[in-house]
Order: C-alpha cells, then structure tokens, then sequence
DNA sequence: CATGAATGAGGATTCATTCAT
DNA sequence: AATGAATGAATCCTCATTCAT
C-alpha cells in the first residue's frame, strides 16, 4: 500500500480530509469570508496550491464539508440510538447526551455556527445541511414526543414546535462555544441536564408526575 | 432649473442612522465581510464616499452597530416591562413576548447572528454585545425566575442554567428568521407559545395540579 | 471700503494671497501631492469650497505660488542691490547677504524645495520657475562675476560654471531647512561667510601669484 | 507548447531588486506619492501583486531603498578611496570624481532628490540616509580638508562648514539632473572642475602657492 | 503529487471637486 | 462670498486561483 514512500506520496489518500479538518475549524473561528486558502493550506500541512488538487476551489471546500464530516457523525449518532429500549423519558434523555457527545463537543459544533452564518451565502450547502442534518436530527426528537404523547407518558404538546423547542437549547450550547464572552462559560452537561428537567416535567403528566427530582417530596 | 430635484438631500442628522440600518440589513444578509461598502452606501441612498463623512472605516460601522441601535430597543422594551404586576408565569409570558416584539420581530434579530457569526472576529463588539444585551435580558430572566422559586410558584430548579434554557428558543427563533430552510417556516408566536407552554410547565409545582396553568387557586 | 461690513466680505480682497501662503507652507513641509485641500484651507482660515473660488483648482494653486509670491520678493531683492557702489569682493558679499535675508530666511526658501520635489510633474511651473528666478538670479551673479574679472579683481575663471558653483551652497542652505537631519544645525550666516571666504579666495588674484592658469599674461 | 516562452519567468531572487531598481527611477521622477505601484510593478516587468510579495506596501519599498541600493554604493566608493595616495589637492580631486562617478552619474543620484523632497514624510528613512550617507560621505571630506589644513597645504578655514560648502555644488549636480530647465543643460565634469578650481584656490595658502597642477609650466 | 511565484479581479479608502444652501 | 455635504474617480492592497517547475 505504501510502495511509494516518497515523500508526498505518503498520505495522498489522506489529504482531503485533513483539509476539510482544517477548513472547518477555520471558517468557524472566523468564518468562511475570512479564512484565507493559505491558512487552511497551512493548518493542513500542506502548501497552497494543494487544495486545488482536491477541490475545485474555496466554495468546494465549503461544501464538501457537509457531506465529508456531518454524515458519517450522524450515522454514528443513529448507530448508538438504535434499539435503544426504555421510557420516552429516557430515550429523551439518551438522545440528547448521544447528540452532545458526538457532535456537539466534538469540531462538528462548528457546523451550526457555519450555517447561522452562511446559509444566506451558500443557500446550497444550507438546502444539504438542512436535509441530511435538521431534518434528519428533528426526526429523532419528533419520533420520541409522538411516541410519548402516543403512550401516555407526554402530555399532549404541539409536537412541532415542542421538538424545535427542545433542540434549540441543545444547538445554542453548540453556538456559544464559538462565542468569546458570556454563555462560553457555561457547563454543557449541566446546561443539558437542566435542560432535561425543565423539559422533562413540562413533558410529563402531572398527576404521577414522581418524577421530580429535585424534590422527591410528597 | 431642478430637473433633478435635489442630487443629495444634505441631510447630516439623518445619514448616521440610515447607514446603519442599511449595514445591519446587509450584514445580517451576507455576513460582515461579504457586504461591500458600496453595498451599504447603495441601500443608504448615498455613494461610495458618503459612509467615511459619518464613520472611520466599515469595522467602525460594526462596531456602531450595537450602540445605536440595540440600546434604544433595550431601554424600550425595559420600559414595557416596568411594573409590570402578575404572577411569575404572567411575568415570564410578558417578557418574552415583549422580547419578541421589541426585538424578534424587528431588524434587530438581525444582532444576534452577526455576533454568532462575527464575535470571533471583532471580540471588542462581542464584548460590548454581551455587556449591553446578554447580561441586561438574561438579568430580566433571572429575576423573574428567582422570584418565582421564591413565592413557591416554581419549582426549586437550576435558576443559572434554566435562564438559558429559557432564552434559547428566543435567540433560536431570531437567528433561524436569517436560514433559508427548515426552521424558517414555523410561526413566532405559535412558537413562543409551545416554548412557554413546555416551560411553565417544566417550572411550576405541580401538587395534584390538573395543569391549570394561570392561577391554579382553590 | 468696507461698506459692506458683513463677516464673510471682510478680506476678499486679501483670500487669495492668505490661502497661497498657506499652499506654499504646506507643499514645502509636505509636498504636493501630500498635501490636502482641506488642510490649505485650514490653514487660511476657510473651508473646503474656498479655495475654488479663487483658482481653478490644485494645480493653479501651485501654479500661482510662484508668481505671487516669488516675483515680489525678487523685485525687492533687487531694489536692494540696485546702485550698490563697491569693488566686485564687495558686491559679491553684499548679493549673497541680501538673497539669503529677502529669500533664503523668509517663508520663500520653500520653493527651491517645492521645485526640485515637482519641477518633474509640473514642467510648466518649473519653466515659470527657471526663467523669472533662476536666470534672473544667475545673471545677478554673472554680472559680478563678469565684472571682477574685467576688472583684474578676479582671475580669469569659467564663469558660466563658476556662478553655479556659487549658487549651489546658497541654494543649499534653503534647501536643508527642511530636511530632519544633518545640515539642519548649520548656522547659515557662517555658512554664507564661510562660502564667501572661500569663494573669494578662489576668485581673488593672488598678488605674487604666477599662478595664473587661464590667462597668464600681463 | 511553449507559445508563451514565460509567463512569469520565476525569479524570486532577482524579483526584490528589479523592483526597487524600478521603484528608485520612478519615484525621483515623479516624486513619492505620484508614483503608482502599478507603475513600479509594470517597469519591473510584473504585475500589480508581484511587488506586495516582497514588501509589506508602498513605504516598505521606499524604505528599502536606501538600504538595498546606496550601501553597495558607498562601500564601492570607499573601496575606491581606499589607499589613496597623494597631496591633499589631488586627494580632493579623486574625492570628488569618485563621488560623482559611483553615485553622481548613476541612478542613484535619485536620492538626494528623493530626499529633498521626502525627508519630511519619512523621517525614518530620512535618519537611515543622513546616517549612512550624508555623515559617512561628510566624513571623507572633513578627512581631508583637515589633512590638508594640517600639513599646511590648506589655508586654515572653517573646517566644519567648508566641507558643506564644497559638498553642496556636487549635490546640487545631483539635484539638477531631474530639474527641465536651466542647470540641466551645464556638462557635469566641466562643473566639478571649476568647483575643484575655485575651491582649491580658495583653500591653498597663496604666496607659495606653486600649486598649479594642470600646467606646471610658468 | 506538490510547490510557490505570479497573476489580476475585487474591494476599502482617500480626496479633489461640485453645488445647493 | 462662504459653506460643507456629497460625489466618484483614482489608488492601495488582498487573496483566490493558475501553472511552470
């Protein structure tokens, strides 16, 4: 596989990747306008014309990465919820800690800051990140509420809006990573589990609503 | 004598505040970097050269931004929110509806996706954002939410985090009016509404309660 | 006169020689093309529009600097040394003093400057330049030289070269005025003498001199 | 294959000289500002991005100057002065032919000009010139009016400012070269000569003054 | 396959000039 | 006669892209 060893040759499957690695992390710090190729062709290790040997050019490298990294995380993510059994509370649950695990404290947290940011530019790229991702990601939550609404465990909720409702906070902790003052501070496990709560008791039924935690009182 | 009834209109006073609209239009539009300065000029109804009479550079307009227009919509909607009685849930819906009215559905959703697209970049303006806006609207939120817990109309909860929680879906809403996709379809206040539904729900002691939202008397 | 003692009419008649003043000040500290309309006209006490009032534009600024303001000063120079009475040793002393005292100490040692900056960029200027003050002043010096010779108080010299070579450190001497470094500590009074002893010391016969290169006769 | 020998002939190490080369010529002829850094690019032979390659901007160049080109130029007239033997008279006349030879009559006479007008702009660079060569050149005079003085050859003169008196007809040759009118047209050795006559007549002690090198004959 | 010198279109900024007031 | 807001051509500089090596 490595009858070659010269130098460049090394890793000329890898390449692209690394790239697209590199691209990422740049157009989030600083967004896509203002990364240069020179930068992304520097944090790749590579020079600056190598990235034209992969991609067509700067706007391919945007969006390739949607395809490149997005899709593999979320079958990752799917992979793990895959016959998951137990309440809707827990599926709940458990699907909102997978999704943090696998994307949002990993580099794809970048994506959603990518998107704020250039879908009005690239309404391309944002048609294929809302197909693969927010639809694809909305479908999750909607299955879970329905399912709970269906059984009884939910009460019965705009379902809709109730799933928007609860990704939003979900996304916003992904977005204020990227934001050098205020929420940066926050405890994304703590901001989920507080999450969780709020939205667990506004789910649930009241009357055997045992659930709460805090106070297990009465 | 006036076939071209006024080439300019030597409106000094005006000119600041109109290229600053038309900047916050088009930055939220594009991005700061992909708006040119000749852009803005073109929206304002001035020429190229007009902006550099009000404003040292295009990074000065950004920076001009927050100032000018995001205080006066703040002391606005403060003022709405002034004695203001009720209980803390009637408090809670006023003050995002205020929100949204003052600043959601107004140009100024604009702010919060230049600055999730921007902060990195112009870390002084972040600050500046977070100071005037985050800090103030999530101290509004917190109040409310510390006197709830206080008079036992909610629960004992996780009163930092759930401010968050809370502000999120706001923030969400206003940033996802900017994605050509997806969320963009949803209606605002229908919105809002789930969003305050799940969470008053989420918030309040729940005794034997048969979900009487408002005033759970008798 | 002054019928009309309104705020704006009360100089008219002196604006356009207030606002040269104020062009040769600057195009000699900065040169032309450094040199903004704005800053002349604040300079002259007016504003932006002014100065077009009174000349066509930049370039006739510059254009009128010499005539108004070189031609005065050389009339009166040479009412100074007009029926001056006195062996060519003399003369010589008293020319070299009156120029450096009515140009080369006055505000007008800016246009030696000026000229060697631009004569290249405005040739018409630089042709008014040469024909009303440089051959002027060479045949000022011509004449004494010319007449020393004449007279034996001088060995027979090149005189053509001879003036230059005699302008050269007056010329000098003006132009270091504005440069930051080096000459600028010069006294140029003992500049001038030292010129003169010099120069006339490599003029004057030597009394038993054999020395005589071009002419040795008599 | 090759219809287009080269597009870029691909000289990074000639690149950066070329380009001050051109940058020297244009800007004595048309002074700093005026210049263009298209026009510096388009007589190196490049385009308008090349010149950016090697220099942070317009100024870097005009900084680079005086290091990369005047340096080479006074170490060679140096070298030329080194060992030279002979009586003051003729060491002053070698001077003075060296000088105008390595610097006089090359492109470098650019600078003085550049200075001249500049000097106030630049103050940085303006420092660079009198220190490398306004001071270094004054030295090797002083050297050897001081010489002279002490072997008796010289009348004893105002050392300090005769070097400046005998320095300035050779700038002024200098200055000229860029001037439309007048000086232009005068023969450069043949002005050196009769500044070398005149001076040295003005220095010389007289009585003995044997000194007639041209024709010893009597 | 990789490099990096060179290109040149694009955009920010300046400033001489105009003209309604 | 004077003002100064507005203009827009001119110019610096950046950076995505190309291509000879």
């Amino acid at each position: 596989m490595d009858l070659c060893p010269k130098r460049w040759s090394r890793r000329k499957e890898a390449r692209p990747h690394e790239i697209l690695e590199a691209a990422l992390e740049l157009f989030a710090e600083k967004g896509y306008a203002a990364t240069r190729i020179d930068e992304i062709a520097a944090r790749a290790g590579v020079t600056r014309g190598t990235p034209y040997l992969y991609f067509a050019g700067k706007e391919e490298i945007f969006k390739a990465l949607i395809q490149e990294l997005l899709l593999p995380a979320l079958d990752e993510a799917e992979a793990m919820l895959d016959g998951f059994e137990g309440s809707a509370a827990e599926r709940l649950r458990r699907i909102v800690h997978v999704w943090w695990q696998s994307m949002g404290e990993t580099r794809l947290s970048a994506l959603p800051k990518l998107m704020v940011a250039e879908a009005g530019n690239f309404p391309e790229v944002a048609k294929l990140y809302n197909d693969l991702f927010i639809v694809r990601g909305e479908a999750i939550f909607r299955q879970v509420i329905e399912a709970g609404v269906a059984s009884g465990e939910f009460r019965t909720v705009d379902v809709e809006y109730a799933l928007h409702v609860l990704c939003a906070p979900v996304v916003m902790a992904m977005l204020t990573r990227y934001m050098p003052y205020g929420h940066a501070a926050l405890d994304p496990l703590r901001y989920l589990d507080c999450l969780l709560d709020l939205m667990l008791h506004g789910l649930q039924q009241c009357p055997q609503s045992a659930e709460s935690k805090e106070k297990p009182d009465a």
